[in-house]
RNA sequence: GGGCGCUUAGCUCAGUUGGCUAGAGCAGCUGGCUUACAACCAGCAGGUCGGGGGUUCGAGUCCCUCAGCGCCCA
C-alpha cells in the first residue's frame, strides 16, 4: 500500500506547493535536514510524523503548504565517514587527480587524497545516503514537496552562506581576529561555544609553591596554588585571589616568580576566583581553561602560549620577548625538557621537575572536575591562539532575549533553555572550522612583495560570482599564476561551521536568491519543527541570523520534539546499540502503524519505542478497513452523487444536501452531535500543534462509533431504502465515514486515502477539513437542535452494555434473545431511550423492553434459557 | 550550584480555569464464530494519584517541603 499509493501522490503532484498562492493561505515549514551521513533512525519517524501531522491538517484546512526537504550533509561527520568507507585522508597539499578512483576496500593506512577528489567522495557518498532517507521519508508517508530539496552543501546553499558572509563582513559583523579559541586537537578545528559540552573526568590538584618576588615585611615570602594543569606554569601570566580573600590582599599588586621558570608575575584581584576552590588562589595560564581565557581579558594580561594545534607543548626561546625570566638558560632547559610532548606526557614530566625543585607540596591530590570536551570528542579541548571569523552577537543579547519570547514555543517550557543560553552567551560566534567539507569562506588575501600575507585587507568577490572556491577560484584582478607568490593572492583555507551553513535553511530552503518572489511568500516562515537538544545550536543561530538580515524572527513557531527512548526507557544511541532501525518496523506493521505510535509521543515529551503502540495502530487500521467496508456495503443505494455532496471540499458549489437524504433518527442525530463535538475539539487541538489529544480524541468516538453506534443502527441500515428511518440511518454512516477518514487523514494517510478512493473524487489529502457546518448543513432538514439529541446514543450504549454484561455473565451468546427488559433511570435518560427504543432492541435482540423512573441507573435482564 | 520537566492501574500514558464514583490503551482473566472485522467481539478485574504538611465546603489538580528519575545551564 505504502509504494503504491506515495507513487500515485507524486504522480498526482498531491503535495506540490503552488507558487501562485497567495501570502495569507501559505503555511510555511522550516524542515530540519537530516545528516544523511548519520545513521537512520526511529527518532526519525518519531518527529517528522509530528510535523507531517501538522503539515496535512494545514493542507486539508484550506492552507497551501510549502514543506520542503534538506539533506545537511556538510561537515564533520561526512568527513569521518568518508575517511572510514573509502579508507582515504585529505591532504590539501596533493593536486586534484581526475583520474582517481577510491580503492575497493579501505587499506590499513588512510590513503591521502587531495581535497578536491575528497571533495568529491564526500558528494558521492551523501548521494547515496540521501536517497535511502529520501526512500524511508517516501515510505513514512511524508507530505514533503520532493520538487523542493536541497542540500546544505549544493551551489544554491553555497550562495546564499556566501552572500549572507559577505554582507556580514560588509556591516562590520564579521570580524577575522587572533584570538583564544578553543580547539580539539584531534579533529584539528576550531569549535563553538555551542558545541562544547561538560564532562566530569578525573584529574589531580597540585599544590605548587610560588616565590613573592620582593618579600618584605610580614609578606610571606611563598604563596601556594592548587592546579590540575601543572605543565602550563610555563604559560603562567599572573595570580588571581578573591578581592573579598583576606589571605591574600596583601599580594594585590605585588609580584611572583614562577618556579622553574622565573617568570614575575603580577598578584591580581578578581571576582570569580573562587574562595573555596584550591588554596583560593589560582594561576592564569594563556590558556588552560576558558575562566583563564575571562581573567585575561578583564584584566588586560600578555600572552605566553605553548600548546600547539597538535595538542603538543611548542618550542619557545626563552629570554626572547614575551618571554623574560629571571634566568634564560635554566628556564630553556626546563622547556626543553617540555617541548614536543603531547599533554599528559609534559604534566607528568613537569611534576617530576617540580618535586626535584622542591616547589611542589605534597603529593598531587586526585579529584574528579568538570572539563571542556568538543562534543564529538574525545579529549579535553585545549585553548589555542589562533585567528578565526567571528560573528559579533554579544552585544544583540538584549534583542535575542526579546525574539525569543516573541516566538511561539511548542510545549512553551522549552523557551527558558533558549533563553538560559542567550544570557550564558560569553563569547562571539567562532564560524571557521578548519576542516575540508563545507562552504568555503568566499575571500582572498593579498600578499605583500616580501610574501607576507596581509589578513586587514580581503579581496571579496562580486555578488554575482557566487558561490566560489577560493583554493581554485581566481579574485578579480589577478592570474591563477599569481597564488601564493610575492605580490600575489592566496584563499581563505578555512570553511564554515556547519551551523554557520544551516542557520540559513529558512533562506536556502525559500530560495532567498534563486526565487525572490517564493521567498517574499514563505518567509517568515510559520513552523520550525526540531529536538530539544539543538536548540542553542540550530534554533538560536538561525533567530540571529533571520535577525541579522532581515531584522525580524525566521518563524512564528518553534515545535520541539523529544527524544526517542528504547523500549527500557534509556536514550537511544548508536553507541549503546540500542538503537532501533526504522524500515523494517514500519515493513513489519505498515507505515500507518508506526505513525500512529509516533503521534501518541506527544510534542517534547521523550517517548519510548513501543511496539505493542506500534500493533494497536495496525488494529486501528485494520479497524478502519472493516469499518469502512460495512459502510459502503449499506449506504451503496444511495446515488455516488448524494454520497459525495459530503464531502464539500471536493465540490465547493454543493452547498445543500438533496432533500431525499434525510437525517431524522434521534439515535443519528445524537451519534452526530458527538461526531460534530468530535471535530470541534480535534480541530482547536490540531490548531495548537497537539496532534496527541486530537488522534485520541478522533480515536475514541471511531471506536465507540464501531462498538455501539453501528450495533444500533444495522437493523435500518439493512432495512429497505423506501423507509425514511433507513435514509436516515444511511445518510448518517455515509457522512459520519466521509468526516471520519478526514479526521484520520493526517494521521493515517495511508489508509484513509486508500477508503476514500473506493467512493470518492480525488485524494482525501486535498479534501476539506471537516467542520460542525457541515453537519449542521445535513441536519438541518429536521428541525431537530442536534445538542438536545446528544444523550440518545449515550443511554441506549449503557442500556446494551449492560445487556452485553448480562449475556457475557450468561455465557450466552450476544445474539441471545432477551425475554424481557426492565430499565430503571431518571425521566430525563428514559425519554432519551425512547427514542431510540426500535435501534436498542434491535441490537440487544431485545423483545420486551420496559423502562421504570428511579434514582439509580440499572438494567435487569431476562434471558432465555440457554438451550 | 541554579533551572526545567516527570512521578496516577503490572506497563505506556490522559486527566483543561480545583467540582459527579480518578479514565484510556496494552498486558491479564472470563466468555462468545455475532449477516464489517477471530488480524475480531463482549465482559471482568486491577489505583493510599511518589512521601509529608498546608489552603479550601471540596485537591490528582493550587501552595510549601522532602525524595527519586531525566534533561538544560554553570
Amino acid at each position: 500500500m505504502e509504494d503504491a499509493w506515495s507513487a500515485r501522490w507524486e504522480a498526482g503532484g498531491t503535495y506540490r506547493f503552488d507558487t501562485s498562492a497567495p501570502k495569507e493561505r501559505v503555511f510555511s515549514i522550516d524542515t530540519p535536514p537530516p545528516t544523511v551521513s548519520g545513521s537512520l533512525h526511529i527518532g526519525h519517524v518519531l518527529s517528522y510524523t509530528h510535523t507531517d501531522v501538522i503539515a496535512r491538517f494545514q493542507r486539508m484546512s484550506g492552507a497551501e503548504v510549502f514543506y520542503p526537504m534538506g539533506w545537511d550533509d556538510n561537515g564533520v561527520p561526512t568527513e569521518r565517514r568518508v575517511q572510514n568507507y573509502y579508507g582515504v585522508r585529505c591532504d590539501p597539499s596533493i593536486a586534484y587527480d581526475p583520474d582517481f578512483t577510491p580503492p575497493e576496500r579501505p587499506g590499513k593506512s588512510p590513503l591521502p587524497i587531495s581535497r578536491p577528489n575528497f571533495v568529491e567522495l564526500c558528494h558521492r557518498l551523501t548521494a547515496e545516503d540521501e536517497k535511502v532517507f529520501e526512500h524511508l521519508w517516501r515510505y513514512l508517508g511524508l507530505s514533503v514537496d520532493w520538487t523542493m530539496t536541497y542540500a546544505t552543501i549544493d551551489k544554491s546553499a553555497q550562495r546564499v552562506s556566501q552572500l549572507a558572509f559577505l554582507r556580514l563582513l560588509e556591516s562590520r559583523r564579521a570580524y577575522r581576529a587572533e584570538a583564544p579559541t578553543l580547539w580539539d586537537v584531534d579533529f584539528a578545528t576550531a569549535v563553538s561555544q555551542a558545541e562544547l559540552e561538560d564532562r566530569e573526568i578525573p584529574g589531580a590538584y597540585h599544590r605548587v609553591r610560588f616565590d613573592v618576588t620582593h618579600a618584605e615585611g610580614s609578606l610571606a615570602s611563598g604563596v601556594e596554588i592548587e592546579t590540575t594543569r601543572p605543565e602550563l606554569i610555563g604559560a603562567c601570566v599572573a595570580l588571581v585571589a578573591n578581592p573579598k580573600d583576606d589571605r591574600y590582599r596583601p599580594l594585590f599588586g605585588q609580584t611572583v616568580t614562577t618556579p622553574l621558570f622565573r617568570t614575575e608575575v603580577p598578584v591580581l584581584a578578581h571576582p570569580l576566583a573562587d574562595k573555596d576552590k584550591g588554596s583560593g588562589i589560582a594561576m592564569v595560564c594563556t590558556f588552560g581553561d576558558v575562566t583563564d581565557v575571562i581573567w585575561w581579558r578583564d584584566l588586560h594580561l600578555p600572552t605566553r602560549t605553548m600548546i600547539g594545534r597538535d595538542g603538543r607543548i611548542e618550542a619557545v626561546r626563552w629570554g626572547a620577548p614575551g618571554w623574560e625570566c629571571a634566568d634564560p638558560p635554566a628556564a630553556q632547559a626546563t622547556h626543553d625538557e617540555l617541548a614536543g610532548l603531547a599533554i599528559k606526557a609534559a604534566r607528568s614530566r613537569m611534576v617530576d621537575m617540580l618535586r626535584d625543585h622542591c616547589h611542589l607540596i605534597g603529593d598531587p591530590r586526585p579529584i574528579t572536575h568538570a572539563v571542556k570536551f568538543f562534543e564529538k570528542g574525545e579529549r579535553p579541548l585545549e585553548i589555542v591562539s589562533s585567528r578565526q571569523w567571528f560573528i559579533k552577537l554579544l552585544d544583540l543579547k538584549p534583542r535575542l532575549a526579546e525574539l525569543g519570547h516573541e516566538l511561539n514555543w511548542h510545549p512553551q517550557h522549552m523557551e527558558v533553555r533558549y533563553q538560559s543560553w542567550v544570557e550564558g552567551l560569553a563569547s562571539d560566534w567562532n564560524v571557521s572550522r578548519q576542516r575540508f567539507f563545507g562552504v568555503p569562506f568566499p575571500v582572498w588575501y593579498p600578499i605583500d612583495e616580501h610574501g607576507n600575507v596581509d589578513h586587514d585587507h580581503p579581496i571579496v568577490p562580486g555578488d554575482d560570482a557566487l558561490p566560489i572556491d577560493p583554493s581554485t577560484d581566481t579574485p578579480r584582478g589577478f592570474t591563477e599564476n599569481e597564488r601564493g607568490i610575492p605580490g600575489g593572492f592566496i584563499g581563505d583555507p578555512d570553511v564554515m561551521d556547519t551551523w554557520a551553513t544551516s542557520s540559513l535553511t529558512p533562506q536556502i530552503a525559500g530560495r532567498w536568491l534563486d526565487q525572490p518572489e517564493l521567498f517574499e511568500k514563505v518567509f517568515p516562515m510559520d513552523l520550525r519543527p526540531q529536538g530539544q537538544d539543538i536548540i542553542r545550536t540550530w534554533l538560536f543561530s538561525t533567530i540571529a541570523r533571520s535577525e541579522l538580515e532581515h531584522h525580524c524572527l525566521p518563524w512564528r513557531n518553534a515545535a520541539i520534539s523529544g527524544f526517542v527512548l528504547d523500549p527500557d526507557r534509556k536514550k537511544m544511541s548508536k553507541s549503546k546499540g540500542n538503537a532501533v532501525t526504522p524500515l523494517p518496523l514500519l515493513e513489519a506493521h505498515s507505515a500507518d502503524a508506526a505513525r500512529y505510535w509516533a503521534a501518541n509521543g506527544r510534542p517534547g515529551v521523550d517517548t519510548a519505542v513501543d511496539e505493542g503502540q506500534v500493533r494497536v495502530g495496525r488494529r486501528l487500521a485494520i479497524k478502519i478497513l472493516n469499518a469502512s467496508r460495512f459502510v459502503l456495503s449499506r449506504i451503496a443505494d444511495l446515488t455516488s452523487s448524494s454520497a459525495g455532496t459530503f464531502d464539500r471540499g471536493l465540490s465547493p458549489g454543493s452547498t445543500e444536501i438533496p432533500a431525499a437524504i434525510q437525517v431524522t433518527e434521534p439515535l443519528d442525530l445524537s451519534m452526530l452531535a458527538g461526531l460534530s463535538s468530535a471535530v470541534e475539539e480535534a480541530t482547536r487541538a490540531l490548531e495548537n500543534y497537539d496532534y496527541t489529544r486530537a488522534l485520541e480524541g478522533t480515536e475514541a468516538f471511531f471506536w465507540s462509533f464501531c462498538d455501539d453506534y453501528l450495533e444500533l443502527v444495522k437493523a435500518r441500515a439493512y432495512a429497505d431504502i423506501t423507509d425514511p428511518s433507513a435514509v436516515s440511518a444511511r445518510a448518517s454512516l455515509s457522512a459520519a465515514l466521509s468526516i471520519m477518514l478526514r479526521m484520520f487523514a493526517p494521521f493515517l494517510p495511508f489508509v484513509s486515502e486508500e477508503v476514500w478512493s473506493w467512493w470518492q473524487d480525488g485524494s482525501v489529502h486535498r479534501s476539506r477539513w471537516p467542520s460542525p457546518d457541515e453537519i449542521n448543513l445535513l441536519v438541518q432538514t429536521s428541525k431537530v437542535q442536534l445538542g438536545t439529541q446528544a444523550p440518545v446514543l449515550a443511554v441506549a450504549s449503557d442500556v446494551l452494555s449492560r445487556v452485553r454484561r448480562a449475556k457475557s455473565e450468561a455465557k450466552q451468546s450476544m445474539r441471545a434473545p432477551v425475554t424481557r427488559a426492565i430499565v430503571t433511570a431518571s425521566p430525563d435518560r428514559l425519554e432519551s431511550l425512547a427514542r431510540a427504543h426500535g435501534d436498542l432492541c434491535a441490537a440487544g435482540v431485545i423483545s420486551n423492553l420496559e423502562t421504570r423512573p428511579g434514582e439509580t441507573f440499572d438494567v435487569l435482564v431476562e434471558l432465555s434459557e440457554p438451550g
